[in-house]
DNA sequence: CGCTCGCTTGATCTCGGTCAATGCGTGTGG
DNA sequence: CCACACGCATTGACCGAGATCAAGCGAGCG
């Protein structure tokens, strides 16, 4: 049914019947994906691991039973998929309103802020996806992802090498990206 | 905690901290929405009835009573909210990769193929929203959402006077916007 | 009657897409 | 060990879809 990611880092994606592919989602550790499979026992989306990545497989019909047993289970794995419900729908306000500059800001703040949580540098990390994967993401080419990056370089906003990121101007990001505090 | 639509039709939208709105989805008879309240019992979407509607109230408390004694209803009730996830996540496909046509080629088909399944008809109809939250849903202005509009009609795709719509070729629309089918 | 509101249409501008070239690290085979 | 290819990232030049600005129009309403 779903997942739970120990270690390493996790693209979701879906494909289209015309095949085109749309990143849905990069799941890091102690995150949980994997709930649209529940609609109709299967899965529109795919995953693949980004880096070396162990997770923990929950199985739909031992939930079942788990959760008849112990209701407090049930409301949990609901509230986890109602801030799935809410991310998508940050996502479709920052793809629907949001500039280019805008939508990296807001993907940059929110993993530093999820490494944050989970006690790590919320300053300096290596981004786990590529830069095809991130303009698929944000609804960007290639070009422009490169091109932004770029520039908030110049702007001192970051230092960044290839995937190696340190944020330098926290506030001025986030003054860029000026979204709803993550779920 | 969620609410299903009697007769009516009811658009559900989100506000920023900076203050703009994003309508994350139009729900009509027969529909349910309002998922997002049970990630922390507040919701952060509004709704508001685009014309004179009935809804049915279902509080988040009564439900859990409800499932706990009908584990049925609870994997039911999940599949609703997976539903809802993957319907966002065509949204975000839908902003991320097509182009302005594409979008209201798509909603439009929505729209026809929900009221089919209400046994309504899936070609003449009234939209119940206004050409600005049409902007709003995909993305676009309303001035784009105007201009496609008299270029479906000059093609000869649909029939349309301010809000009541009638397609006329049903499949160069759907040619339009090859998408997956509607969950 | 005059006002506002929603919709349409036109003119212009701009952000980001497209096309193309280059660099760079890595793996592969001679 | 080197040559080459391939994937990924960066940068530049150009172009076009859609945003912005502006004007006009019909309908509802005080």
């Amino acid at each position: 049914m779903s997942q739970a990611i120990y270690s390493g880092a996790i693209k979701a994606y879906c494909v289209s019947d015309d095949g085109t592919e749309q990143v849905t989602g990069f799941y890091m550790p102690g995150e949980i994906f994997g709930w649209d499979g529940i609609a109709d026992n299967r899965h529109k989306n795919t995953a693949v691991a980004l880096e070396t990545t162990a997770v923990c497989e929950i199985p739909f019909n031992k939930f079942e039973a788990l959760s008849a047993s112990m209701p407090i289970l049930q409301k949990h794995f609901m509230q986890l998929m109602a801030r799935e419900i809410n991310n998508d729908q940050q996502l479709i306000t920052l793809l629907g309103k949001n500039s280019a500059e805008e939508r990296i800001a807001s993907l940059l703040l929110s993993i530093s802020d999820r490494l944050g949580r989970r006690k790590l540098s919320p300053t300096r990390f290596r981004l786990p996806m590529s830069r095809a994967d991130i303009g698929n993401y944000l609804g960007l080419t290639v070009e422009t992802v490169s091109r932004v990056f770029s520039r908030f370089q110049a702007s001192g906003y970051i230092k960044c090498d290839k995937k190696e990121v340190e944020i330098l101007n926290l506030p001025n990001l986030s003054n860029l990206s000026h979204q709803c505090a993550e779920a």
